[in-house]
DNA sequence: CGAAATGGCATTTTT
DNA sequence: TGCCATTTCG
């Protein structure tokens, strides 16, 4: 009897401290043990419950679910207390019903980005203190990297192995069909490498493949490249992405006792985006969790969209089947947007049948109709983007909370143009990432190459930049004595004079062998940023980039490198070259762009995922640009499109803007589209319709007065600009800029023209202004004033 | 060997 | 249309 209602207490405490979550979050917090999949909807607190379950298992264990513990009746009285607010002793509660506790260091959560297992890192540390640092919260890559680094000499790897990342790749397999006399006209490197990958993932080995491959030679020359491209990358103790991952599954499978030790350490296994892994990443997933089965997945089939590189949406659909017993958890509650974006939503991807159906709601605002633009062309439909965010921005003096949301990034081009001729700042995410600078990999290819001189392609890369007349021809040599005598690049530098075909080339072989010899030497002595220094200044790196155009960017560039090995000095326990290279490869600088200005957000529908913002534009649902024409053979293609419509709507807080326009310029060529299938499957009830395109057919047929009112009203606007603006071309005298002079922008404020590029009756300058950065402005719509 | 010119080609992106 | 990679020329 007192057992019972000792249960009862303790239930109601455990509720009352995890009274921020609603019942169903609260469920999966308490699922402690055995295999749970959470389904959680887009914006449905799936990060928080991530936390908060850990923070459940560190500190009460399995509590509320085990009632093997039994309490006294001051215990009951103390939950009473607890749970009507009289006390909020934490530590006693703890004592009164934990039951096994989980160790921190027992818990593996795994993400995808490094964005991400950062932010749980963060938001676990700030929950739990000390134990929230002792949590394994790492991206697969690193968990697995983690892994190789203590155990994959039983794969006949050394346990300094560089990572190459898809550059690196693609010129290894570049230089491997060079080798085999393959012509790259014949088979495209990307093609080939996409087969590799898929191999990898699905386990395949060379030899396998050549067996699949029968008598299709395309298939089997594929193979033969695979295998070659294995053992370049074996002799250059180099893996690949996809290796990192199914290295560690083979490690597990070939080695039990390493498997064991690992399943030991690790008792409880989460997995965030489920929906996106692979099928390496189930296997591995599966092999750490079978002895204990205390897996926790989550996940949102219907925002899988990463299928083209691999992600595999039936790991989440089949996920009960896998795992027997597993507990299924949806969390529907919403809590970010309006209940007519969420109806939207709803709406869009009910039209999907591969799916956990799952309907989203909210305890908020029903809020605005969605609205529709139909727009004229790609320049009307930024019109009414920059229009809108203009008005916006006049009512709440922001411009941050806007976000535009495209299909392919060549969407960009006409918008980005509209807003600045409107003068609206913005910035565009998914450009060029610092790291994959030619200046930045170069510097890091000589790190690379004296922390591991059997690094052949970066070595490749750099062995003549800047010029040492060690040409393609020499290289070509270099590469054949190596890979016969099994030798490093270097070491056939070292040996040159033995060696015939280099026989003229041996100073400058020699001189470039010292200078590396020099290298290798001081890195065992120097501190990281002084081999840094003394590699950029030595190799005469440095210098060569004076040369070049844009020289002093791509310097700046070179230092923000110095300034990451700094801060990997400062926060490294300890630094290590291979360490900086390591990081340098396998994580991102998704986290640097921490632009806290005000700006609109523009970016592709897949860099979006996760993001929310208070008024999305989704730009260019045109049948063939989103769903976009590759789709339209395929069912499964079809339904990630729809997937990916519905991560796009579920973007938006407040405001959804869906534009599309029935003619548009894209790749150089204007095509007729008919509106998205996506909007068509939004009832009707939830948008409100604006018809740009037949309004300004119909006044072509019949005159201003035909159009109604909220038609003329935009209509007005628009004439009325392009008359202002015709009138500024012809009426005011073109000024000329040229590259050094200073200008004032009324709202980027200073800056020095850098370039001047004519185009159509005007011209696009490249400015860098002093506070916000180097823009692409056009001359004469940008308010400009010479200094 | 290095610089200019041509031609092909172009979802989506992380590690 | 605009970029890049490779070719082609000096």
């Amino acid at each position: 009897m007192s057992n019972l209602s000792f249960n009862e207490a303790k239930k109601a405490a455990l509720k009352k401290y995890f009274s921020r979550m609603n019942e169903r979050q609260q469920e999966a917090v308490f699922t402690v043990n055995g295999p749970v999949l959470v389904l959680a909807g887009a914006g449905s607190g799936k990060t928080t419950v991530i936390v908060n379950r850990i923070a459940n298992m560190i500190t009460f264990g399995n509590a509320y679910n085990d009632d093997s513990r039994e309490g006294s009746s001051s215990d009951i009285a103390f939950l009473t207390d607890y749970t009507e607010g009289r006390t909020d002793d934490l530590e006693q509660l703890r004592d009164t019903i934990a039951v096994q506790p989980v160790k921190p260091w027992n818990i593996l959560a795994i993400t995808f980005t490094n964005k991400a297992a950062n932010e749980l890192r963060e938001r676990l540390t700030a929950m739990l203190g000390e134990d929230g640092m002792n949590i394994n919260a790492s991206t697969f890559h690193s968990a697995c990297v983690r892994i190789l680094r203590r155990e994959i000499e039983a794969l006949g790897y050394g346990s300094d192995f560089t990572i190459y990342d898809s550059d690196d790749s693609q010129r290894m397999i570049k230089s491997v069909m060079a080798e085999l006399d393959i012509s790259e006209k014949q088979l495209a490197p990307r093609a080939v490498l996409s087969e590799i990958s898929f191999a990898k993932d699905k386990m395949l080995t060379p030899d396998d493949l050549k067996t699949d491959a029968g008598q299709d030679y395309r298939k089997k020359l594929v193979a033969r490249l695979y295998g070659v491209y294995q053992e370049r990358m074996k002799a250059a103790n180099a893996l690949d992405f996809d290796d990192i991952l199914c290295m560690t599954v083979e490690l597990f499978e070939k080695f039990p006792d390493i498997l064991e030790k690992y399943r030991s350490r690790y008792k409880y296994i989460m997995v965030d985006e489920y929906q996106d892994t692979n099928h390496v990443q189930f296997r591995l997933v599966s092999l750490l969790s079978a002895g204990h089965g205390n897996i926790c997945v989550v996940g949102d089939d219907d925002q899988s969209i990463y299928k083209f590189r691999g992600a595999n949406i039936e790991n989440i659909l089949g996920f009960e089947d896998q795992f027997a017993g597993a507990k299924v958890i949806r969390l529907e509650q919403n809590y970010r947007s309006t209940q007519t974006i969420l109806d939207a939503a709803n709406s869009v991807i009910s039209h999907n049948s591969g799916r956990k159906a799952k309907t989203l709601w909210t305890a908020g605002e029903p809020g605005d109709k969605v609205y529709w633009y139909k727009a004229v062309d790609q320049d009307d439909e930024a019109q009414f983007i920059a229009d809108t965010i203009n008005t916006y921005y006049k009512e709440h003096g922001r411009y941050s909370p806007n976000a535009v949301l495209y299909r392919m990034n060549a969407q960009s081009n006409a918008i980005e143009r509209m807003l600045v001729r409107n003068g609206i700042p913005y910035k565009v995410y998914g450009g060029m990432r610092f790291l994959d600078r030619a200046e930045v990999k170069d510097i890091v290819s000589y790190l690379c190459v004296i922390y591991n001189p059997s690094d052949m392609v970066r070595f490749e890369r750099i062995i003549n930049v800047p010029k040492r007349s060690i040409g393609d021809s020499t290289i070509e040599v270099i590469k054949q004595i190596s890979s016969d005598l099994k030798l490093s690049p270097l070491e056939v530098m070292r040996d040159c004079e033995s060696f015939a075909p280099l026989s003229k080339k041996i100073t400058a072989l020699r001189s470039a062998y010292n200078m590396f010899a020099h290298f290798i030497e001081k890195s065992m002595e120097l501190p990281l940023d002084e081999l840094f220094d003394l590699v950029a200044e030595k190799s005469g790196y440095l210098s060569y980039l004076d040369t070049l155009d844009k020289g002093d960017v791509k310097k700046e560039n070179v230092m923000e490198l110095r300034s990451m090995i700094m801060t990997y000095m400062n926060t490294a326990e300890e630094p290590t070259l291979g360490g900086f290279l390591e990081e340098v490869t396998l994580y991102t600088d998704a986290d640097r762009d921490v632009s806290t200005d005000d700006r609109v957000t523009l970016m592709t529908v897949h860099s979006a995922k996760g993001l929310e913002f208070d008024n999305v534009f989704v730009a260019g649902l045109d049948d063939g640009i989103f769903p976009s024409s590759r789709s339209f053979d395929s069912e499964d293609d079809m339904e990630e499109e729809r997937r990916l419509a519905y991560v796009a709507i579920t973007r938006a807080k407040k405001k959804l803007y869906l534009t599309n326009a029935s003619q548009r310029m894209i790749f150089g060529q204007t095509q007729r589209n008919v509106t998205s299938r996506f909007i068509k499957e939004i009832g009707r009830e939830m948008i409100e319709k604006n018809d740009h395109a037949a309004a300004m057919k119909s006044r072509m047929s019949e005159g201003d007065n035909a159009v109604t009112a909220v038609h003329s009203a935009t209509l007005q606007q628009q004439l009325a600009r392009n008359k202002m603006l015709a009138g500024s071309s012809a009426v005011k005298e073109k000024a000329t800029y040229s590259a050094g002079e200073r200008v004032a922008h009324n709202i980027f404020g200073e800056g020095t023209v850098l370039s001047v590029k004519a185009m159509a009756n005007d011209a696009m300058l490249e400015i860098a202004f002093d506070k916000v950065g180097t823009k692409k402005i056009m001359a004469n719509f940008a308010k400009l004033k010479k200094l």
